[in-house]
DNA sequence: ATGCCTATTGAAAACGATTAGAAAAAATGA
DNA sequence: TCATTTTTTCTAATCGTTTTCAATAGGCAT
């Protein structure tokens, strides 16, 4: 039924070791054996089963990226990135969706157990931070866009606490006193570290945390709108909102847009993450950069790296973000 | 160094085979045996190698999705959908990008001929169709969200010149009559299909085609502020503007907007796909929405149905679109 | 012709699972 | 008890590769 290495070997009249060496463009195999071989690959339409070979050599020549959902439209770049390191290595990336829930993440990470792939990187873990710790031990594992709330695994990032502490910070050296925080209730690493740098810009600044200002959410636009009609109805508003995501940015200025509120003066906006659509509107949204594509990249070069060295790197790596000036902050 | 079967065997004083048989839920196995197994393996964090195991049973029980980039939104959809079908009938989905480039795309096609998936869905075709619709005869292969121009392979889609139709009538039937259209100058077939659907709308009408009124771009935002500035520095200009996407559209939009055009009445604008920011702005965006998560679960219940099948099912499903009317069009 | 070296080759043993078929053990019936 | 059936177990073959190791062929120098 199938053609297999050893219907090559027949046809051209060689051992399947033979065929093998060719195959693998192996140097100690004679010129027409290499053509006898090419051809009857060529006539049968054989392609080797990667079954066997990686059963074989132990070895996929394929990593996996794992990710929540492919609605978080910046994976894109960090998928490019690990794409090009990947690539250039031989190896393929494959991508899988947890949809958000640790079982089915565990479930993923099986693949890497039952060596469906030789490494795999993880974008947003859900599951607790020990047992990836634990299974790093074993297996290639990284993570990417995030850390573990302890160290102990290879990691690329960018500072979150950094970030939200330059982002606040540049609120407050526009002359505002009384900063809003949207965040999510379900935290992430990056979304904790975010608001640790939104409270260290203000007490270095000496302005009172109010938790009136802070609302917890989930990562939707309706999130920013809701946030936004909660604070615009405080007695002592806020004038400006950082907000860990873009998405929630764009909901919140829609509304205060909405309600007469001059975005860039009355009230500031400042995003994260440089989505697409930040830059769309006018106004147009203030937002954190990350290096996406740059993050992608190193964390595949550096697992690549991990699987082929005796001593795997375990640090963390935070890559430099930067604040993009636009109108939702008056620039 | 690595656990197989064997040490659990020996572990659990039992042959390979009752092992086997133990993993893998047979009848015919003592309750003894049951336990001994249950034991080593958990002794011995014990799990299957599934390079053998799939090497041996000639299937993966994984079905790749191969998509252009992760950054079309709707796409995550769709994966969902394939999701359900397949987790529910034990296979798990991978999904791979092409970059939009055909020959990586054939290249992830590769893993169907070697095996290392048992099935794959397109989602956004760019390899000629005469190809895919030869490799559909050896390997089981479907197509989503587009259609080939050839039939003869199992596709499951909307129908987009309907589709085309339906929103340009739309317009018309909103009393506009000289309707501009933004299309992609790299023809997939379904902007195809819906400029087929729009100048055939028009032509029941009994409204001249202005090749002026066509502008092809790319499927940017910017597309559509380059179309929309176009557009409105002829003469005689559009009333109403139709997009093959809704990125295009806002990107329209916000043009018009912009020079004092009142969207909704001035012109009127319709997009497609009912995109998350289709109805975060206002004035909100008309479009065509189409059945995303439908579409994926049906392909993947076919494909998964083919692969059992002794003669597959190659028709074309076209899944029923729908028209969103909100404040673009004046709703 | 002989020996020695090198370049190619092939036979067979992996890799880690599943599974047919044989064998052993247990259960059943008389 | 023993023959017969049923249940459970094991041995060994198999899936399609790669790779070790031994064997062969050919070239070259003596």
């Amino acid at each position: 039924m199938n053609i297999t290495i050893k219907d090559v070997a027949r046809e051209a009249n060689v051992s399947v070791a033979t065929v093998s060496r060719v195959l693998n463009n192996k140097s100690n195999v004679s010129d027409e054996a290499v053509h006898a071989v090419n051809r009857a690959v060529e006539k049968l339409g054989y392609s080797p089963n990667f079954l066997g070979r990686d059963l074989r050599k132990s070895e996929t020549k394929r990593i996996l990226a794992i990710i929540g959902s492919t609605e978080e439209s910046f994976y894109n770049d960090v998928l490019r990135g690990m794409q090009d390191a990947c690539f250039s290595q031989g190896y393929d990336v494959l991508i899988a969706t947890t949809r958000n829930d640790p079982e089915h993440e565990m479930h993923l990470l099986g693949m890497l157990f039952s060596k469906a792939v030789d490494g795999a990187v993880l974008l947003a873990p859900k599951i607790d931070s020990k047992t990836i710790l634990e299974l790093s031990k074993k297996y290639s594992i990284a993570v990417c866009l995030e850390r573990l709330d302890t160290e102990g695994i290879l990691c690329v990032t960018i500072n979150n606490e950094r970030a939200g502490y330059d982002a606040t910070s540049y609120l407050i050296g526009k002359g505002r006193k009384r900063i809003g925080l949207i965040t999510t209730k379900i935290r992430s690493q990056s979304s904790v570290d975010r608001e640790k740098g939104y409270r260290r810009a203000l007490e270095e600044a000496g302005i009172p945390f109010d938790e009136r200002l802070v609302y917890y959410g989930d990562y939707s636009s309706d999130t920013g709108t809701r946030a936004c009609e909660e604070f615009l109805k405080l007695e002592n508003k806020p004038d400006a909102i950082f907000s860990i995501s873009d998405i929630i940015s764009l909901g919140a200025m829609v509304y205060a847009n909405n309600h007469g509120y001059k975005i860039g003066k009355d009230i500031l906006f400042f995003g994260f993450d440089n989505i697409l659509f930040s830059h769309m509107f006018i106004p147009r949204l203030s937002t954190v950069d990350q290096p996406c594509y740059l993050q992608g990249k190193t964390v595949a070069e550096k697992l690549i790296a991990n699987m082929k060295a005796e001593e795997p790197d375990i640090s963390t790596y935070m890559l430099p973000h930067s604040l993009i000036l636009r109108e939702s902050t008056g620039d």
